[in-house]
DNA sequence: GCACGGACGTA
DNA sequence: CGTACGTCCGTGCC
């Protein structure tokens, strides 16, 4: 308490405008909406805030101040006061009525006073409660308070958002800017505001004019003393005095405005429940905000909350015998399921399991388990008859097996059934998901998410594990209504979930990796790279500049040797491969080929160092592939991607090679689809021609090329073939004449012409494209041939450039998505053949249309039977899969 | 330390 | 002004 603490009133005064722009900044405008396209960032970011600071700091009194539109008496004295400011975003339009509206549910008085700032209302409610012995806590992000801080008064500073603040007590003030609180108009006078527009004195920093406050003691002295201030810096503060004594009237708090006297006027306390909920469901603010809601501020007794606090079943934490006893009565049927404990990389420490039902709720300690309850627990979880349910089953499948436990019966994949509803989504964590259920028209994204409810900040142990046991039984039950709705259950049940076991597999697997390999090759390339660089730097006179820097290529390139200007980037001009192809065409200029050179190799090592990273103690990579990333379908792979290995050039190749077979295996096999997305263009379009060329097992692009360019398939030349193939390539991507004529570099015309002799042969495909964008714009949402959905609301947009790219993603979607249906259908059919056939055989990788396998000894031949039959059959299309494979001792090698 | 853009690898 | 991804680096921000 402060020396005078007769009094213990406690003010906290917020500045509303400030702060609201402040949380209108840090938080998404397009992640907070009230579902009616009002924008409601600000207003939640700065009911987060005071919601925050009233739980902290615990003051008595509160009040909040506004500024008014049109301007103040500072206008009068500096016409270009404020000058020059950003225009207010349009999202911002509004929320300072929501956030009154807020204010006056919560029962907090706000002001704002004709002529004057928000700044001047607080600076005399503050001067008014430090004069009567009060403490005054003043949250803004405004420097113009610094002067209002002293013994009973205390200033809050935003530091990141709007919830962390540093508090800055006279000693804060002096400690960061060298002088008292009260100095401060000085020192802002002399410096100058610019977000105030109001220029100080050029050349003088807060250091400078610090030093001359405390020589001259105040402003005042300083102007007095002016002749005797030397340098520049006394030069330029006698050319300026004028602008610093506007600035410090400008600066000066009013102290005395007309305020409401009664202490009951600023009093917590006062705030309607039900009014809030009603503002709180308006801007559609979920549950947790309303939870904490701090019951200070509302009339006696009442609560924000509206969303009664599910009642959780008894928290049972068996042990020993009776986890037999738990397991069979309770969750005889089956439960969802929660893991504490991280897994990557083949590395995992569970430690508990959490089991719920609608009715029962249990956490199994997994580090102290005894034989009894090990043996219980393992039957259960290998059960298949036992229905299973998790966020990611996947994931707890590795962090089971990582304590030796096996799970068969999984019937529900959280993850995999929100992906299949919405598959645009970003992919969504067990919090994200949950709030999103339970607030069904809440339109937040993660940020708000995660402070809604973080059930990663694992506060209360078991607690926290059961209550996500509980909402990922909950959910469960949610998400197989929304399977129902959206017609994808078949695809979960079916496809995705079994599917995710096979991956699991495949990432713990993981692919045997010579190191020896990579190492050499690293060792060539980065002798490779210091010759083309020393080479590459010998062209510019021997400048170093970083080659690595486009930054500094374009200055080297467009400025310095003056070569023509590429196609623009957001931050300049290309310096991609393609344009410094361009460039060198036009000016022979030997440093673009060593550029390009130094970029391969870089390239190169750049690979070869991330693959040897990831190499495990065993020799292997074990990649994570992901279901629920592509919108399309198809899978992703990470830590490392094993998607994108160089294939294209021969130096990139020799990376396959350090892949090789396991040991114990005998050979790398690898297996892949010819054509698959002409095959289903084909299929899909009921084309005849496209089908009868994949009838005819000529070579598809040969085929096609005679038939647009109407010769023997014979007399095709290598131009024809290559024309034609783009053609059909780019037709499934929605490429349009202009990309096509850059892309062949022809003109636009010879590519209007090519385009168009292609469908005066296949103008089915070009109608079964059209005709497939046009339903999409129907109904919504593209479909795959296993009825994958994929929703393009921009179809309809009135945004040209939105709306086409909308069309070509409608375009591809279902022929990429097919693609994917059928190689996750063969994935199954060849796991299961495996099996069948007995074979040890094991596949490691998924490249889109390729599968990689370990060749058991002895089992190549039975291995080509089940991966062709697999593959092959997978889906029975109009025209036939098919299926190139080979056998090799490395990645390479097996290539055909 | 973190976010972003540019560049480039794959299907 | 061609779809779908992941990773690296340099840069500029806090």
């Amino acid at each position: 308490m402060s020396a005078s603490g007769a009094n213990e009133q406690r003010i906290l005064l917020i500045d509303g405008h400030a702060m609201a722009f402040r949380a209108f900044f840090a938080l998404p405008a397009d992640g907070f909406s009230d579902g009616r396209g009002q924008a409601t960032n600000a207003v939640y970011g700065f009911t987060r805030m005071i919601i925050n600071v009233v739980a902290s700091e615990q003051p008595t009194h509160v009040a909040v101040a506004f500024d008014l539109p049109g301007g103040t008496f500072r206008d009068r004295i500096y016409d270009q006061y404020k000058a020059g400011r950003e225009v207010t975003p349009p999202e911002f339009h509004g929320q300072i009525a929501l956030i009154q509206q807020v204010l006056d549910a919560l029962g907090v008085s706000w002001f704002t006073v004709e002529d004057y700032e928000a700044d001047d209302i607080i600076a005399t409610l503050a001067t008014r409660t430090a004069a009567e012995g009060g403490q005054a806590l003043i949250v803004t992000s405004d420097r113009d308070s610094i002067q209002l801080v002293g013994e009973n008064v205390t200033l809050l500073q935003p530091i990141k958002g709007v919830t962390e603040m540093r508090r800055m007590d006279p000693a804060a003030v002096e400690e960061k800017y060298g002088i008292p609180p009260e100095r401060y108009p000085d020192l802002a006078a002399l410096v100058g505001e610019s977000a105030d527009n109001l220029p100080g004195v050029p050349g003088v920093g807060p250091k400078t004019a610090a030093k001359w406050i405390t020589a001259y003691g105040d402003l005042q002295g300083i102007l007095a003393h002016a002749e005797e201030i030397k340098g520049k810096a006394g030069q330029s503060l006698r050319d300026n005095v004028e602008a610093v004594e506007r600035n410090r009237r400008m600066n000066a708090a009013v102290t005395d405005l007309e305020l409401p006297q009664d202490p009951e006027r600023y009093s917590l306390g006062r705030g309607d429940a039900v009014a809030l909920n009603a503002v709180f469901d308006e801007l559609a603010f979920g549950p947790t905000i309303r939870k904490d809601v701090p019951a200070v501020l509302l009339a006696d007794g009442e609560s924000a909350s509206t969303v009664p606090e599910r009642e959780l079943p008894a928290l049972q934490q068996p042990t020993g015998e009776q986890v037999a006893e738990v397991l069979a009565r309770d969750f005889a049927a089956g439960a969802a399921l929660v893991i504490d404990g991280r897994w990557e990389l083949g590395q995992g420490d569970a430690s508990a399991l959490a089991l719920a039902t609608d009715d029962a709720l249990a956490v199994i300690d997994l580090v102290d388990l005894d034989d009894t309850a090990e043996r219980a627990l393992a039957t259960w979880l290998a059960d298949p008859a036992i229905a299973k349910t998790a966020h990611d089953t996947k994931l707890a499948t590795h962090q089971l097996r990582g304590r030796g436990l096996d799970v068969a019966g999984w019937s529900t994949d959280l993850a995999i059934a929100e992906f299949l509803c919405r598959p645009d989504q970003r992919p969504t964590d067990l919090a994200g998901l949950a709030m999103r259920h339970l607030q069904e028209d809440l339109q937040v994204t993660s940020a708000a998410v995660q402070q809604e409810l973080d059930l990663d900040q694992d506060e209360s142990g078991k607690d926290t594990l059961a209550r996500a046991a509980d909402a990922v039984a909950r959910l469960g039950t949610t998400l197989r209504e929304d399977l129902e709705q959206h017609a994808a259950v078949e695809l979960h049940d079916d496809l995705e979930l079994p599917l995710a076991r096979v991956i699991g597999v495949m990432e713990a697997t993981g692919i045997a990796v010579d190191d020896d390999v990579l190492a050499e090759l690293d060792a060539q390339h980065e002798a490779e790279q210091e010759r083309v660089a020393e080479s590459a730097f010998s062209h510019l006179g021997g400048d170093r500049i970083n080659l690595g820097s486009p930054k500094q290529l374009q200055e080297v390139l467009f400025d310095r040797l003056g070569m023509p200007r590429t196609r623009r980037t957001k931050t300049g001009f290309s310096t991609d491969a393609e344009s410094l192809a361009d460039l060198h065409e036009k000016t022979q200029h030997p440093f673009l080929t060593d550029l390009l050179a130094h970029r391969d190799v870089t390239k190169m090592r750049q690979i070869i160092d991330t693959l040897r990273r990831f190499i495990s103690p065993t020799g292997r990579i074990h990649t994570t592939f992901h279901q629920n990333i592509a919108a399309t379908g198809r899978l992703s792979s990470n830590n490392p991607n094993l998607q994108n290995i160089p294939t294209r050039t021969e130096e990139g190749r020799r990376i396959r090679s350090a892949f090789r077979a396991s040991d114990g295996f005998e050979s790398l096999m690898t297996a892949d689809y010819s054509q698959i997305e002409m095959r289903i263009m084909a299929h899909l379009s009921d084309n005849e021609g496209l089908i009868e060329a994949f009838r005819s097992g000529e070579d598809l692009h040969r085929y096609v090329a005679s038939k647009v360019f109407d010769v023997a398939p014979e007399d095709v030349d290598g131009a024809m073939r290559s024309k034609t193939k783009a053609v059909s390539y780019g037709l499934a991507y929605g490429l349009s004449a202009f990309g096509l004529a850059r892309q062949l570099r022809i003109s636009q015309a010879e590519a209007t012409a090519l385009r168009d002799g292609y469908f005066e042969r296949f103008g089915g495909v070009r109608d079964y494209l059209r005709e497939s964008v046009e339903k999409a714009r129907a109904i919504g949402y593209t479909e795959t041939i296993l009825g994958r959905r994929r929703p393009l609301p921009d179809l309809t947009s009135d945004n040209r450039q939105r709306r086409e790219n909308a069309e070509r993603v409608a375009l591809n979607s279902p022929i990429q998505g097919s693609a994917a249906d059928i190689i996750k259908l063969a994935m199954l059919r060849v796991d299961e053949g495996l099996r069948d056939a007995g074979l040890t055989s094991r596949v490691l990788l998924q490249v889109h249309d390729e599968l990689v396998l370990d060749v058991a000894p002895g089992e190549e031949e039975q291995l080509r039977e089940v991966v062709a039959a697999g593959m092959g059959s997978a889906y029975e299309l109009s025209v036939p899969l098919e299926v190139g494979i080979g056998v090799g001792p490395n990645w390479l090698a097996a290539a055909h």
